[in-house]
DNA sequence: CTGGGGATGGGGCCC
DNA sequence: CGGGCCCCATCCCCA
């Protein structure tokens, strides 16, 4: 069988991914996925416009006074309170919109929940970015609790060093009671830190009084009187027709610009400063003043929490947060990981968020001034100059070959060795370089050859097999697919909180000719020539051979580590292939 | 198809 | 905390 190989533009090249390739099957029932990672924040953004602009609004939120108009399939996708409220609880029907409601406009008085706080989680809502003073934490944080936005509460409840349960433990309980009577399924969210904390979900909170018709959704009552307040000053939303324009002055709760812009330009978007972990990206012509500068000259230092938009993944919540603010204000301690807002990747390690927007924005600001040549990093460049002053300093000391990076001579001095560790499970040839065995084995090449393959002793570890072994942690390259499955991450699934790091990826299966619906190529001609293909294919071009003429495909668990010490780990991978093989050659014998 | 060099992006460590 | 430096894995390209 013959795949297509579907190249992707260069800008596809950057998230990390690298998977240019795109298995298809021409003239098969092969799948194609085209992976659009800015969908879900562009999405967002112009639902955040349409928010600002009172648009299509079809609830209205209300704080003593306030009003935010908002979106009823927004704030279901992002409470779990409101999930409920409408009926959008997965394994409820009908709910509000059974009821009644419509489409109308309906308002929702929130007054247990302060202004500020709502206003904070209305932003995050559409931003996914959680700006909010310290001082506001605790607000956020009950008001979070309140609504049911488990990421905000966990993240709150880190920065201010609070476990769940001393933070909440009615609600938390309360929570309980209503998940078994009402029979909801536990959202996905965050199913670790729910096992880890025993977070509240969504309790009974609000009086939300309906001008439509009344709620028939039972779980909604009346469970207590708006709590003391911290601040009491109703704030309206920034920008919304229903509520007085307040002077910026006097907002303290600054409401970050649109968290992404990629319209297809990433060029056009201004990358905002980084600050305390918030990525913030704003788009449009109009360079918008950083929150960060006002809020750093701030006296009252303003926490900005990037928090993915419906649960980072736990490895990055919990170290990012970890240190955790004090309820005076403490100062977080760390604020790595972080989350890049683009591609949801972890980046870990300080500054380095910055270095990996670049791969997004195409940024190249370290540039040659020998040849002009330009680099995203300066450590690049830094590289790119021994070519010019014809510096090589990894000198072999066998021979008189001398390298431009140690890497070379790790290479090379694999072949004064004369080691192969990387040897082909299935044709047993052994490579001096790993890239070299992947390359290999992503061919057809050694499939003929197949034979039954010895088990190894897992000694033969490579000379480059450890060092960072644990680098896959937070992708270290995206899990680069060796496992043959075809994964396709869905943009919105971004917002899956059960997608630890990344999209949570689909797997989809060749066979199934009812299987979902992948994007048809009729919609290629519709891609805007600037829009980006940056993707989170993985898998897809490795082992294309092994999807066998069938195409079945399947699935799998991507490996989140990408990288394995060579040799070592390989019982499980061919556990795989022989799933693969077992799909393409129909119950082949049992390999062991 | 393989060997080899170079490029790219991520993570760790340190300042 | 940000950046420099280094190492690593992986990719691309060419012979």
């Amino acid at each position: 069988m013959t795949h297509t190989l579907l190249r992707l533009p260069k800008s596809a090249q950057h998230c990390g991914m690298r998977h240019k390739m795109v298995a298809m099957s021409p003239g098969e029932d092969g799948l194609i996925g085209i992976p659009f990672p800015e969908h879900s924040s562009e999405l967002l953004s112009r639902l955040n416009a349409q928010r600002r602009a009172g648009l299509l609004c079809d609830l209205t939120l209300t704080s003593r006074g306030t009003r935010y108009p908002t979106h009823r399939s927004v704030m279901a996708a992002v409470s779990l309170y409101f999930r409920r409220l409408f009926g959008a609880e997965e394994g409820e029907e009908g709910g509000c919109e059974g009821a009644g409601v419509g489409n109308s406009c309906s308002v929702c008085q929130l007054d247990c929940v302060a202004p500020d706080a709502l206003d904070a989680l209305l932003e995050f809502a559409y931003t996914a970015t959680l700006t909010i003073r310290s001082s506001g934490m605790r607000e956020v944080l009950k008001g979070a609790q309140l609504l049911g936005i488990q990421c905000v509460a966990d993240a709150c409840r880190d920065i201010l060093g609070e476990a769940a349960d001393e933070a909440e433990p009615e609600a938390a309980a309360v929570a309980s009671e209503e998940r078994e009577a009402v029979g909801v399924a536990e959202p996905r969210v965050s199913r670790r830190k729910r096992d880890r904390r025993h977070a509240p979900k969504a309790t009974s909170l609000a009086r939300p009084l309906w001008r439509q018709p009344p709620l028939a959704t039972p779980q909604v009552q009346v469970q207590e009187p708006p709590p003391t307040l911290i601040s009491g000053v109703p704030r309206p939303s920034h920008g919304l027709p229903l509520t007085p324009t307040p002077s910026r002055d006097e907002h303290q709760l600054h409401v970050p610009p649109h968290p992404t812009g990629y319209n297809g330009d990433a060029q056009g978007n201004q990358r905002r400063a980084l600050v305390n972990g918030g990525a913030h990206w704003h788009q449009e012509g109009t360079p918008v003043p950083p929150a960060a500068d006002d809020a750093m000259s701030d006296k009252e230092r303003r926490l900005e929490v990037g928090v993915a938009t419906q649960a980072p993944p736990p490895t990055a919540d919990r170290a990012s947060t970890t240190a955790g603010a004090g309820p005076g204000g403490r100062k977080r301690k760390s604020q790595t990981p972080q989350q890049c807002p683009v591609c949801q990747k972890i980046i870990h390690g300080a500054g380095k968020l910055p270095r990996h927007m670049r791969t997004h924005t195409g940024e190249k600001p370290f540039q040659c001034t020998a040849c002009g040549v330009r680099f995203t990093r300066n450590d690049k460049l830094k590289i790119h100059m021994r070519k010019h002053t014809g510096e090589r300093p990894y000198p072999c000391p066998k021979c008189n070959a001398r390298f431009l990076h140690s890497y070379d001579l790790k290479n090379h001095l694999s072949l004064h060795s004369g080691a192969r560790p990387f040897e082909c499970p299935l044709c047993h040839k052994a490579f001096a370089r790993e890239d070299h065995l992947q390359r290999h084995r992503k061919g057809h090449s050694c499939l003929e050859l197949r034979t039954r393959r010895p088990r190894r002793a897992p000694g033969l570890v490579g000379a480059g097999g450890e060092g960072t072994s644990d680098a896959g942690v937070g992708g270290g390259g995206g899990g680069r697919g060796q496992q043959g499955h075809l994964e396709v991450p869905l943009p919105l699934q971004t917002h899956q909180p059960s997608s630890p790091g990344m999209a949570a990826p689909l797997v989809y299966h060749h066979q199934d000719p009812e299987g979902p619906q992948h994007l048809p190529l009729q919609a290629l001609p519709l891609l805007g020539p600037r829009m980006p293909f940056m993707g989170l294919w993985r898998g897809v071009e490795g082992h294309s051979a092994g999807m066998g003429e069938e195409g079945v495909v399947v699935g799998g668990s991507p490996s989140p580590h990408s990288s394995r010490p060579p040799l070592q780990g390989w019982e499980e991978e061919e556990e795989e292939e022989e799933e693969e093989e077992e799909g393409e050659e129909e119950e082949d014998d049992d390999e062991e």
